[in-house]
DNA sequence: TTCACTATATATAAACC
DNA sequence: TGGTTTATATATAGTGA
């Protein structure tokens, strides 16, 4: 499209890389801006250049949302959203979260060579992992409360007050019911 | 860039504004690949027609993240993903992740007129909240579990072990340091 | 929807500032 | 990097199948 034609392969000079980049990246906004209204199309988009500056566009929302909060939407529309959550479409979200905000230096500077595709499926369970995080460390607390309990308890059976035993096994038999820990998968569902 | 110029505004003939869509949309994936091999750039397009339809495109990865999990990544990479999250980040991306998923007759259906530019703001508490929600559940089963426990302490100490009163406030004084609840705010950090 | 066919509008490579 | 300019390569509007 220009002077010459050009292979489409990475442009090795790094200057002309850049021009170019800039010159394209520009080029990919406006069709994305003219699809949008053009064709009543909805588009997200996000480029980062080789040296992990971020452009991005996003068209403008056309839904009844406006005004309103998430929250005031009809559990029907939001129940979609929440399976994916747990379904793991987070995690790929994530993924592009991340390749938002890594400072690309430190990314290119592991990179090398390595090329890959889909990489990103490796992310799947990113979110899923950072709410297990919390929940354990809740749930280390609830563990921990659940001993001095049981310590508490058996010391005033024994009438020693003080010699907390944390090291054993709480046998689970012992924990109330409505105390039991709920499965270590996050339940983005329960408690509306 | 045809037989003719045409105004960038919404195509109103439905037919003529499917063709241009699938046409336009062809154009964008096909420069999105370009720019990514020729300036050694990651785009991250996704397109939704007015009828609902999805298409994506998601560069290569060319990161270091070659057969690893997120998890091996030092701990330095992984903090600006965990700050975006607390930050709010994730609620944008999740909004994303809600244009994804919502059927689009549903939201559509519920568009009529209304035209809004950045109602994705709005939505920048949603992860966070469905985080609280968890926190609250299991917090509420911590300060259940502290209401027992202060009991059988009470109890053993009045020598009445069955008459639960769980309705007052247990005095954050008598809860064991490591025992207190954290902030409601999830917090992605602890427990690397 | 998708395919083909052009004529034309646009994007952009190369060049220089 | 960001603006020019200009020649050329591409994208695509309009049309028909």
């Amino acid at each position: 499209m220009g002077r010459g034609k050009i292979e489409i392969k990475r442009i090795e000079n790094s200057t002309n890389r850049q021009v170019t980049y800039s010159k394209r990246r520009n080029g990919i906004m406006k069709k994305a801006k003219e699809i949008t209204v053009l064709c009543d199309a909805e588009v997200s988009l996000v480029v980062f250049s080789s040296t992990g500056k971020m452009s991005e566009y996003c068209s403008p929302s056309t839904t009844h949302l406006k005004g309103e909060d998430i929250t005031s939407l009809h559990h029907k529309e939001l129940m979609p959203i929440e399976e994916a959550l747990q379904n793991g479409l987070a995690s790929y979200i994530v993924y592009n979260a991340y390749k938002k905000v890594v400072p690309k230096e430190i990314v290119r500077a592991n990179a090398a060579n390595k090329q890959t595709t889909h990489a990103h499926y490796r992310h799947e369970n990113y979110v899923e992992r950072l709410l297990e995080e919390e929940n354990k460390r809740l749930s280390y607390i609830l563990h921990q409360q659940q001993l001095e309990m049981d310590g508490n308890v058996r010391e005033m059976e024994n009438g020693s007050a003080y010699n907390h035993d944390k090291g054993r096994e709480y046998p689970s038999s012992h924990i109330p019911f409505g105390f039991r820990l709920q499965p270590m998968q996050p339940n983005l569902h329960d408690d509306k």
